[in-house]
DNA sequence: CATTATTTTATGTACTACAAAAGAAAGTAT
DNA sequence: ATACTTTCTTTTGTAGTACATAAAATAATG
């Protein structure tokens, strides 16, 4: 019934309309309040602590906080304990992010943002092993995630780098090696120069071409 | 120091690498392995039995579960206790989800889908009222979600929903009046019918197009 | 008036006790 | 001997008490 309380709390919070630094009641009138005792609300507290909704000090009370989006989201993202289903899922919206992206990075590129990528497709060496491989691809996708200048996104996207190694290393002992798509990191940057945002979706559908044409496969 | 006692759980449950279906010691025993009381413990296994990660029922123990993955992040999707910084990312991230969805769908897609997004749009009444233009867009940008194929996705982007709205809102007090693109609803499955993917991407580009543009004023 | 000492108060942890549920075991009847 | 019922037994779930700890509020002191 600790659920309970917790959906509870949640509607008091909600209904009160409270604002990030109001302090709430005591544990105590809180149980009191619910019929239950201190100890079931401190395991709902707990949750709500858990997900940056809550911060509680010794003495001072509980503060109502804003909650970390992703804080939560970070702790159930373990590829180890997910369905090979949700795992696929999850690829599968890293591939829609991807394609989705053109826009954003041609509203909010700068300069300094291609000089960058430049600078990470020149150190990127060919025909070396796998994790040197997947080195470079976080290197590269990850910068245009950061050059979209949104911290959920990118926050969204590092916490789905573990899901992408897993997904790529499965999809290695499928077809025997990395599916390399005809257009290169290289190419996508020099688009990024001279080219418009269609075409850079264009660009990075081919760099994604074997990812998609492994999932029509499945 | 229950965070410390969630943390330790984790690392003992990828440790012993349990697979769904395990059963967990008993709570007194991780309490004294812990070296803390079964008060902590329970706490954390609050935590994990809220993100479902685990499922206890009397005597027979604690089960190891699947997490679920997004039921975790509907807890903090409420856009009222978000910042307007948080409101914001999320709305580009579903511009971007929008953006990229086309190739997914053209995999997945059937018939039937496109017959239902037909009547969907037929059933569109113009010239109405806010409420019911909002319905609209859920009906039609859920129903593409939906014909991804791709569980995660459709619940992601249901929990995106009332960030949508919020945002919509917000943006129609500044401008005035809802923004709509030269690309309708109707035009969109018309492209779904005879185009390329690419066609659908420019499609649902101007369909966004002053979504973007109110991005770029900001 | 400033600074220090004391008190008060709310959270954090530990421990005990008991209710409830559900599997395990024992007993009984056909 | 098997099927059914009854009685343990065990483990989670809830309640309540006690005390440590930290920090704010108040009192005391120079």
């Amino acid at each position: 019934m600790a659920d309970l309380v917790e959906l509870r709390l949640r509607e008091y919070l909600k209904k009160k309309s409270f604002r990030p630094g109001d302090a709430l009641p005591k544990e105590q009138e809180l149980a009191d309040a619910l019929g239950v005792s201190r100890n079931v609300v401190r395991e709902a507290l707990s949750r709500l602590r858990m997900l940056g909704m809550i911060d509680s000090r010794k003495k001072r009370g509980m503060i109502l906080a804003e909650p970390d989006i992703l804080g939560s989201f970070e702790r159930v993202l373990d590829p180890l304990i997910m369905s090979k289903d949700t795992l696929h899922d999850l690829f599968e919206l890293r591939l829609v992010l991807e394609m989705g992206l053109a826009d954003l990075i041609y509203t909010r590129m700068r300069e300094e943002d291609i000089e960058e990528l430049q600078s990470i497709v020149d150190h990127e060496v060919y025909k070396v092993q796998k994790p040197f491989r997947v080195e470079h691809e976080i290197a590269f996708h990850g910068k245009l995630y950061r050059m979209t200048g949104n911290d959920t996104f990118i926050r969204f996207q590092s916490m789905l780098l573990p899901v992408f190694q897993y997904v790529v290393h499965y999809e290695n002992s499928i077809s025997g090696n990395t599916a390399v798509g005809k257009v290169t990191h290289r190419d996508l940057v020099e688009i990024l120069r001279t080219g418009e945002p269609e075409d850079f979706r264009a660009g990075m559908k081919e760099h994604l071409q074997p990812h998609f044409d492994w999932l029509r496969k499945k």
